[in-house]
RNA sequence: GGAGAGAUACCCAAGUGGCCAAAGGGAUCAGACUGUAAAUCUGACGGCGUUAGCCUUCGAAGGUUCGAAUCCUUCUCUCUCCA
């Protein structure tokens, strides 16, 4: 439960609230911050930095926005990159300018990669000039696989062939900093880690979140889903944000085509359905990635602790008093 | 009432005598993941067994054959078209 390395943070104790999607953390983060006024948070998801991605996203409201100091909202055009590096910069500038006017911040989101790179940092690898991914993304799989081989071995077994972005992410590296994956591993230079984060989990039960995600789903399309993915489409047509969870399946649903290998109800019904499965299997990557916590990859961290929503609700709240009162 | 088409594993869907426990998808379960991460990828997936292998499966019941999901007969159900 509790890490190996106690560094105190810089300033205040902070926790990052994060968890499978539709476990609550939002909700229960803007609570947090309504019962305490010190409090702004910090959006860790990486949709919410997104402009004009609000429903499928389930950004929190105008209202909520308002009312909340929130920070890393609506910080980028869709068209825009925005990268785990670019997180923890602004996140880093984010804490820095909230615990310079003397409050606290709450970091809150579910993009689990982001926070893992808050905590332990990135290597030290610069992005590659575009041509150099162009002239990548010419090879196979094969190919590049086979590159990468003869590269860094160690790091090539640890690809599985079919994974083509790992590939040329790996030889972009190599290409770029000079440095093999394995070396930079090895050199364990980091930058940008964010010393001394409370780490709090939330899930639910199964059935629980299963039920959440179902009526979350049926709600984003009653508020005019299909209608935004319709706006973001025309308006930026190569968003990358567009393939994500909801997004995806609006579009096909758009296009009038079939999910492969199964059969759907036409309509909305089957557009309702669809997004319910991609959010539902969503959740249970997320899962499997905070479960890495427990397996001790997040092990940096100041505290980790999980909660299942709704029983530990209570013990929740209290472990953000102790860390923010 | 008449004419066709079809019933395959949890679902969709190939397979028309042996190489079929049965392609391919999907779902599901488990996993990986240091710069696109709501992305990307991997494994398992009828049952038992560590392997060999054994057992139960292709609507039902019979039959032909050394051998059938595949051929024949009857039955049940579904769908389309004509009346």
């Amino acid at each position: 439960m509790v890490s190996a390395s106690r560094i105190d943070p810089p300033g205040k104790p902070t926790a990052i609230l994060t968890g499978t999607t539709a476990s609550g953390k939002t909700a229960l983060a803007l609570e947090f911050a309504r019962a305490h006024g010190e409090i702004e948070i910090v959006n860790a998801d990486s949709l919410l930095v997104f402009r004009g991605f609000d429903i499928g996203t389930a950004k929190p409201s105008e209202a909520e926005l308002a009312e909340i100091p929130h920070h890393l909202v609506d910080i980028r055009n869709p068209e825009e990159s925005f990268n785990a590096g670019d997180f923890i910069l602004a996140c880093d500038s984010a804490l820095k300018d909230i615990h310079g006017r003397g409050k606290r911040a709450l970091i809150t989101g579910g993009t689990g990669f982001y926070l893992k790179a808050l905590i332990f940092g990135l290597w030290d690898s610069p992005k590659s000039p575009p041509e150099m991914r162009a002239r990548l993304e010419l090879l196979t799989n094969e190919e590049l696989f086979a590159r990468l081989l003869e590269k860094d071995e160690p790091s090539a077994l640890r690809i599985s062939m079919g994974d083509r972005y790992r590939l040329l992410r790996a030889l972009e590296t190599i290409e770029s900093s000079g440095k093999t994956p394995t070396e930079l591993e090895a050199e364990a230079s980091a930058r940008g880690a964010i010393p001394g984060l409370s780490l709090l989990i939330t899930d639910r039960g199964s059935d629980d979140l299963k039920k959440r995600i179902a009526a979350r789903s049926s709600l984003m399309l009653t508020e005019g889903f299909v209608e935004e993915v319709s706006r973001l489409r025309e308006s930026y047509p190569s968003a990358r944000a567009l393939d994500s969870v909801g997004y995806v399946e609006v579009i096909r649903y758009l296009d009038g085509i079939a999910p492969a290998g199964r059969k759907i109800e036409p309509g909305t019904e089957g557009l309702r359905s669809e997004i319910e499965l991609a959010t539902n299997q969503l959740a249970k990557r997320q899962r499997t990635f905070f479960g890495n916590a427990s397996r001790g990859q997040f092990t940096r961290a100041r505290d980790l602790k999980f909660f299942t929503l709704e029983p530990d609700r209570a013990t929740l709240w209290k472990t953000l008093e102790d860390l923010y009162c």
